[in-house]
DNA sequence: GCCATTTAGCCG
DNA sequence: GGCTAAATGGCC
C-alpha cells in the first residue's frame, strides 16, 4: 500500500491517505516519488507524494493508485523530512512544501478536459437524434454555443474553452456537467526534459586507420558519418546534420551494425552561458583580519557537526572575499555550497565573480529564470554536476546531497521570508538542512537582524567580526540637515540649502551623487486645503499618489496598491473647492527640482515607474557607473550592493519616512537602510560624505546609523523588544482573514479569537499565549478585499505548534467559503 | 477544494 | 408539503 500526501490539499485535510497498489504497478512506486490518485466523492484525479510504502492500512476499502507521474522526480529522506518540518513550523501543507522544493516545470500538470456525454449506442439512430434534439432545445443560447463547440472540437481543455467561449464559461460547464450532459476528466500535461542525442563510434571501431574504418561500410553518407565521428569524437546528432549533412536514418543504420552507438543525454540551458567570463580581480588575497575570519569559519567546517556563525563586518570590510575564500576551500574538500543573496544583489557582476572562481560548476537560480531554465539548473545540481548554487530565497532547496556550507549574505533581508504559501524563512530551512548535512550555516551582514545578533552574543552562533575597511578607507562623514529649520526659513523644496550647496560642490569636482527617497511618484497625496479631504482610491483604503505624466507633464492620480489611475478632479469631491494641494514629495518631484536647480547636470531617476524590468535596472546602473549621469535619484532599489567609486555624496531626502511606521521592526529597518545608503559614498579613492535630511535629527536610530554604530543601536533596540515583549523574546503568529464580504469578516475573526481562547484554556491550560485583536489590517481594504488580523504572541514550541495546528485546522474547516484564512509564523513585519 | 448529504429558509 | 439555498462533513 502507498501512503500519500496530496499536493493540493487545503491545510485542514492535509494528512496521509492510503491507496492500494495494483498488480501492474508493483515495483514501480518508490517513497519520495509522485503518483496520481483518485480523490473524494467525485474521484477527481490528484497528484500526491508517496511518503511511505506500508504493508497494512487501518482503512477498509482502499482505492487504487492510478499511476506514477513525473518519474524523474524523487525526494530523498532529507527532503521528505523537510516537508514535515515545514508543515509543523510554517503551518503549510506537505504539498505546499513539495511545490516549494521542486521546480514547477518538473511537475506534471493536471488539466480539466470537457467532452459531450454520448448516449449508449443503440440501433435506432432516430431515437438518439431525437434525444440530442431534445437536449439542445432545453439549453440556453450560451449553453448551446458551448455544446456545439464541443461537438465540433471534441474533448477540450478548460482554459481553451474559456478563451474561445467567454468568461462566463465555468458556470455553464459546472451546470452541464452536473446535468450529465458533459463529462469532465483530468488529463496529464507532461513536462518533458529537453534531451539531445549523441553519436560516437563503438569501441571496436575506434580504429586509428581511417581507410580500414571506411571499408566497413558501403554508402557514401555512411562513410561521411564515420569520417566525422573519427575526427570529432562524440558528437551531437543535430550538430552532425548541420556540419556535414549526416541525417538521423544514416546513423540509425550504423547503430544497427553496431559501428555507432547512440545515446541520449539531458541538455541544460544556462541563462548565463553567454556571460563572458572576464577575469574579475579577485582581490589581492586577504588581509590579516579576513584571513583569521576565514580560518575560524573553516575550523567550524572541519568539526563535522552542525554549526552556525555570524560574520559581522561594516560595509567595505571585505565580507564577500572571506565568503568566497571559504567557499572555495569547502568545494575543494568535496562538499557543496549554497549561497543565498537578496534578489537585488544577483547582478551579472555578482554572477561573474562566482563564474570566474567556480566555472560551470556554479549554478544560478533566481526568479528571473523561465520555468524551464530553473528546472535545468535544478537537474544539474541533482545530477551532481555542480558544487555551488548561488540564488535567491528558493535556492535554499537546491537538491545537493552533501552540503558543507550554506551562506546567507545580508542575512537581515526580509526577502528571505516568503510571504506566499509556504510562508517559510530561508534561514530556518537553512538551519534544518545544515543539521541534516552536518554543515555550517554562515550568516553575513553589516547590519545583522536583531534575532541573529542576539544569538551570536549568547554564543549560539560563533560571532566573527570584521572591523577594518578595505584599504583602511574611512567611513563617509555624515551630517544632518534639520528640515524643521528649513521649513521655518520658508524653504519648501525637498532639497535643503545644505544639500544644494554640497551638490554644487560635487558637480564642480566632476564627482557623482546619489539621492535616496523612499516614495515614488510626484507627491505623496493630494488634499483639499479647505476641508482637509485627502483623495483616496475607491478600491483600497489608501490615498492616491500624485504622479506626473512623463510625456505631457500633466498630473494624474495613481493607486500603488491596485494600480487604478484617474485624472485629477477639477475640484474637491467633498466641498467643491477648486484648488487641491500636493502634499509630501516623491522621486518625480525631486527629479524636477534637481532639473531646475542644476540644468546642466545629467540626472536620472530609478524607481518602480522608470524601471520595470531587470534589463532596465542593469542599464540604469550601468549608465551611472559609466558616469553618463551625475546625480541619481531613486528608491530602495539603488541602495544595495553596488560599488560606484566616483560617488562622493549621498543624500537621504526624508529619513523619517520609514521611522514612524507602526511596525516593531521600523527601527532596525531604518538603521539598515540608512547604513546601506550612506555606505554608497566614498567607495573609491576619494573621501565621501552623506547628508541626512530629517525632521528629527536627534532620533537615536538616525544618530547610530550615521556613525554606523551597530552595537549601540542593538543595545537600544534589544532593550525595547524585551520590555515590550517582541521578537526575539517571543514568537508572533499573524492570522489574516480576508473577504469581499466586509460584514461577515469581523464575526469570523471574533469566532477565531474565541476558538483560540477556548482551546487554549480547556485543552492546553499550561500554555500561555497572548491574543491581540481582531483588528483591521493596516491596509484594511485592497482591491475591494477587506482584511482583518489577529496577532498571537507566544513561544512557538512543540506544544504550542500542536495547539495552533489544531486550532487552524478546525477554523479552516468551519469557516465559510467566502472568507479566506491564512497564518504567518513570525512575519517579517507587522 | 470538491462533492453529496443534511438542514434551514421560505412560500402559501 | 415541497421547493431551493445554505450549512455540514468526509475524503484513504
Amino acid at each position: 500500500m502507498a501512503r500519500v500526501y496530496l499536493l493540493d490539499a487545503p491545510y485542514h485535510i492535509d494528512k496521509p491517505y492510503d491507496y492500494y497498489i495494483p498488480e501492474e504497478l508493483r515495483g514501480s512506486l518508490t517513497v519520495g516519488g509522485l503518483v496520481a490518485v483518485p480523490f473524494g466523492k467525485g474521484n477527481r484525479k490528484k497528484l500526491a507524494l508517496v511518503s511511505e510504502l506500508v504493508s497494512a492500512s487501518e482503512y477498509e476499502k482502499l482505492k487504487p493508485v492510478i499511476s506514477p507521474v513525473c518519474r524523474d522526480i524523487k525526494l530523498d529522506g532529507e527532503q521528505i523530512g523537510l516537508c514535515f518540518y515545514m508543515k509543523e513550523h510554517f503551518l503549510c501543507s506537505v504539498g505546499d512544501a513539495v511545490r516549494a522544493m521542486i521546480p514547477s516545470a518538473a511537475l506534471t500538470r493536471l488539466k480539466d478536459y470537457y467532452s459531450i456525454v454520448k448516449p449508449e449506442k443503440k440501433e435506432e439512430d432516430q431515437a438518439e437524434e431525437d434525444r440530442e434534439e431534445e437536449t439542445l432545445s432545453s439549453l440556453t443560447p450560451r449553453e448551446k454555443t458551448l455544446y456545439l463547440y464541443l461537438t465540433a472540437h471534441g474533448p477540450t481543455q478548460e482554459e481553451k474553452l474559456l478563451r474561445d467561449c467567454g468568461p462566463s464559461t465555468p458556470r455553464i460547464l459546472d451546470k452541464l456537467t452536473a446535468a450529465g450532459i458533459l463529462r469532465r476528466e483530468s488529463r496529464f500535461i507532461d513536462a518533458r526534459i529537453s534531451t539531445v542525442e549523441y553519436a560516437e563510434l563503438t569501441e571496436e571501431y575506434q580504429l586509428p586507420d581511417e581507410e580500414s574504418l571506411l571499408r566497413s561500410v558501403r554508402g557514401e553518407k555512411q562513410k561521411e558519418a564515420l569520417r566525422a565521428l573519427l575526427l570529432y569524437g562524440k558528437t551531437a546528432v543535430p550538430e552532425l546534420w548541420k556540419s556535414c549533412g549526416v541525417s538521423r536514418p544514416t546513423l540509425t543504420a550504423l547503430a544497427n551494425k553496431k559501428i555507432v552507438r547512440l545515446s541520449t543525454e539531458a541538455i541544460y540551458e544556462d541563462p548565463y552561458r553567454s556571460t563572458e567570463v572576464v577575469f574579475h580581480p579577485i582581490p589581492d588575497g586577504l588581509n590579516e583580519e579576513q584571513e583569521a575570519a576565514k580560518e575560524q569559519i573553516l575550523s567550524l567546517c572541519r568539526l563535522g557537526t552542525p554549526q552556525a556563525a555570524l560574520l559581522h563586518g561594516v560595509t567595505g570590510s571585505g565580507k564577500t572575499n572571506v565568503m568566497l575564500a571559504v567557499m572555495k576551500e569547502v568545494v575543494e574538500a568535496g562538499k557543496s555550497v549554497i549561497l543565498l543573496v537578496p534578489e537585488i544583489a544577483l547582478t551579472p557582476q555578482t554572477v561573474r565573480i562566482f563564474r570566474t572562481a567556480f566555472g560551470d560548476r556554479a549554478v544560478v537560480l533566481h526568479s528571473g529564470l523561465t520555468r524551464r531554465e530553473r528546472w535545468d539548473a535544478w537537474r544539474k545540481i541533482e545530477a551532481g554536476e555542480a558544487d555551488l548554487c548561488i540564488g535567491t530565497r528558493s535556492a535554499i532547496f537546491a537538491p545537493f546531497k552533501n552540503i558543507g556550507l550554506i551562506v546567507l549574505d545580508e542575512e537581515q533581508e526580509h526577502t528571505y521570508k516568503s510571504d506566499m504559501d509556504p510562508k517559510y524563512h530561508a534561514r530556518d530551512v537553512a538551519r534544518y538542512r545544515c543539521t541534516k548535512h552536518n554543515a555550517v550555516l554562515l550568516l553575513a551582514s553589516a547590519t545583522p537582524s536583531i534575532e541573529s545578533f542576539k544569538k551570536a552574543k549568547e554564543g549560539k552562533y560563533t560571532l566573527i567580526t570584521l572591523k577594518k575597511r578595505y584599504r583602511d578607507a574611512p567611513l563617509p562623514e555624515t551630517f544632518f540637515a534639520d528640515m524643521r529649520e528649513e521649513a521655518r526659513a520658508g524653504n519648501t523644496s525637498p532639497i535643503s540649502a545644505e544639500l544644494k550647496k554640497r551638490l554644487e560642490e560635487t558637480l564642480k569636482r566632476k564627482e557623482q551623487a546619489i539621492l535616496f527617497i523612499n516614495q515614488r511618484g510626484y507627491s505623496r497625496f493630494l488634499s483639499c486645503p479647505l476641508c482637509g479631504e485627502v483623495l483616496t482610491c475607491p478600491h483600497c483604503s489608501v490615498s492616491y499618489t500624485y504622479h506626473t505624466s512623463p510625456k505631457t507633464g500633466r498630473g494624474y492620480l495613481y493607486c500603488h496598491y491596485c494600480g487604478t489611475k484617474t485624472p485629477v478632479p477639477e475640484k474637491c469631491p467633498s466641498c467643491g473647492n477648486e484648488t487641491l494641494k500636493r502634499v509630501g514629495y516623491g522621486t518625480q518631484l525631486v527629479e524636477d527640482e534637481l532639473d531646475r536647480l542644476f540644468p546642466e547636470a545629467g540626472i536620472s531617476r530609478m524607481d518602480a515607474d522608470t524601471t520595470t524590468t531587470r534589463a532596465e535596472y542593469e542599464e540604469g546602473i550601468q549608465r551611472f557607473r559609466e558616469r553618463c549621469v551625475d546625480i541619481m535619484v531613486g528608491t530602495q532599489m539603488i541602495t544595495k550592493g553596488h560599488d560606484f567609486p566616483n560617488v562622493t555624496l549621498v543624500g537621504v531626502i526624508h529619513a523619517d519616512a520609514s521611522l514612524y511606521l507602526n511596525d516593531f521592526r521600523a527601527n532596525e529597518r531604518t538603521f539598515d537602510l540608512i547604513t546601506q545608503v550612506v555606505g554608497r559614498a566614498g567607495r573609491g579613492e576619494k573621501k565621501g560624505c552623506a547628508l541626512i535630511q530629517t525632521f528629527s535629527p536627534d532620533h537615536p536610530v538616525l544618530r547610530t546609523a550615521a556613525s554606523q554604530n551597530y552595537e549601540e543601536m542593538y543595545e537600544n533596540e534589544i532593550a525595547l523588544r524585551r520590555s515590550l515583549l517582541f521578537p526575539p523574546f517571543c514568537d508572533l503568529l499573524l492570522f489574516t482573514l480576508s473577504s469581499e464580504a466586509e460584514n461577515e469578516l469581523m464575526a469570523a475573526a471574533n469566532s477565531l479569537a474565541e476558538l483560540i481562547n477556548t482551546v487554549n484554556s480547556q485543552k492546553y491550560p499550561s500554555l500561555s499565549v497572548a491574543l491581540f485583536g481582531p483588528m483591521e489590517a493596516p491596509l484594511y481594504k485592497i482591491n475591494e478585499i477587506y482584511r482583518v488580523r489577529l496577532v498571537v504572541k507566544c513561544r512557538f514550541g512543540p506544544m504550542t505548534r500542536k495547539m495552533i495546528a489544531e486550532i487552524y485546522t478546525e477554523f479552516c474547516r468551519t469557516v465559510g467559503g467566502k472568507i479566506t484564512v491564512s497564518v504567518d509564523v513570525n512575519p517579517s513585519g507587522l
